[in-house]
DNA sequence: CCTCACTATTTTACGAGTAAAACACGTGTT
DNA sequence: AACACGTGTTTTACTCGTAAAATAGTGAGG
């Protein structure tokens, strides 16, 4: 995954949503629609949860559809984008499972994505002189120039993206998935303790 | 995608997080921390996209990690658990095809989980008299059976994990999602048509 | 009736991720 | 020194999803 989405696969709704028929802008997301249909089903049910973690999936689908444009047209995946920009942001070398748990992935996944960028000569690798193990990697010129070029087109992107919503919402919006994220990344962390 | 990161499968943030350092409860979730290195290093950089974007993905990430609990005691996986709901809900037969637009899914997914749903004797098919080329399938009562008992679970799981945010937060969230995500769709409903 | 164009569904080939096993090395202990 | 154990990384086997091709069927023209 990347560093800032970890989507699983993109697109499952707690609740699933009726992409069928088009949506109606006056009447309300897809959402709303299918959680009518379950109150009508099961009336008792608290369907509260859904209005949010089926809303935060349904995004979650479409932003990354969306987002992913300007970074397709550059031949890389979001997860290879995750990858050499964690390298880009922390401005050192990183090893292998230091990228791993940077980008919430699997050490298995960065080993098959570290190949690929090496092949396509966007990262190189140095083994560690001390500890044979593990290595160090780095972006090459090539890749830092990409990630470089890449990244404002990329904002500029979603800035447009998000346009639908007035910068005060936008706002608060941030502000309540900062509070919410960090929570559940505090009892993530307090879980595994 | 997302302005940051773009990780496509599940867990890709826009922004890449740091999950390696434990996340610090009170300094903020591990994408503001991201933000700050990008903004460090790319100073004349609008970041603000990545405030949402990275979150919505990363909240993603982690809501569905914890969410998909009640349904794999129940030996059933996201997409299985959405198409099987969107029977329940609709309360009629669906095609195929209604199905994958319902579901957000390819058709050719549909495929392969109604094979096994079927096989599973949760699922039933019957071919459309009039038209040959066309399924209806519908639930077994061992299906609906299924569904209804795992509903009630897994609310009660969502709702035990957005506890961490007071209710008022909730319905402010719920609402501005709401917002975003009708407007969203709006705008892909019109670049289709 | 035959054929062309279109639609619904399934099949095929393949890409990407994961978990768990396998490797390859350090390190502490005796 | 030798061994047991822990850690960093890669390999293996497998699952699941997709895109595109293949299959099957309808319906309008001619």
């Amino acid at each position: 995954m990347t560093a800032t989405n970890g989507g699983p696969t993109p697109g499952s709704d707690a609740t699933g949503a009726r992409p069928g028929a088009g949506p109606d802008p006056a009447r309300g997301d897809t959402v709303s629609a299918v959680v009518r249909q379950w109150q009508s089903v099961h009336p008792e049910l608290d369907t509260g949860p859904m209005e949010i973690i089926g809303r935060i999936n349904r995004c979650a689908a479409l932003l990354q559809q969306a987002e992913d444009a300007p970074l397709r047209r550059a031949g890389l995946s979001r997860a290879e984008f995750d990858l050499l920009g964690a390298l880009r942001r922390t401005g050192h070398e990183l090893t292998p499972g230091e990228l791993a748990r940077e980008t919430f992935s699997s050490g298995a996944a960065v080993t098959k994505r570290l190949k690929q960028l090496t092949e396509r000569g966007l990262v190189e690798r140095r083994g560690d002189t001390r500890d044979r193990r593990v290595a160090h990697v780095r972006l090459t010129d090539a890749g830092r120039g990409l990630v470089d070029g890449i990244l404002p087109d990329q904002l500029a992107y979603e800035t447009a993206v998000l346009s639908v919503l007035p910068p005060g919402d936008q706002g608060e919006l941030a502000g309540l998935l900062a509070e919410l994220l960090g929570r559940l990344e505090g009892r993530m962390g307090a879980l595994r303790a």
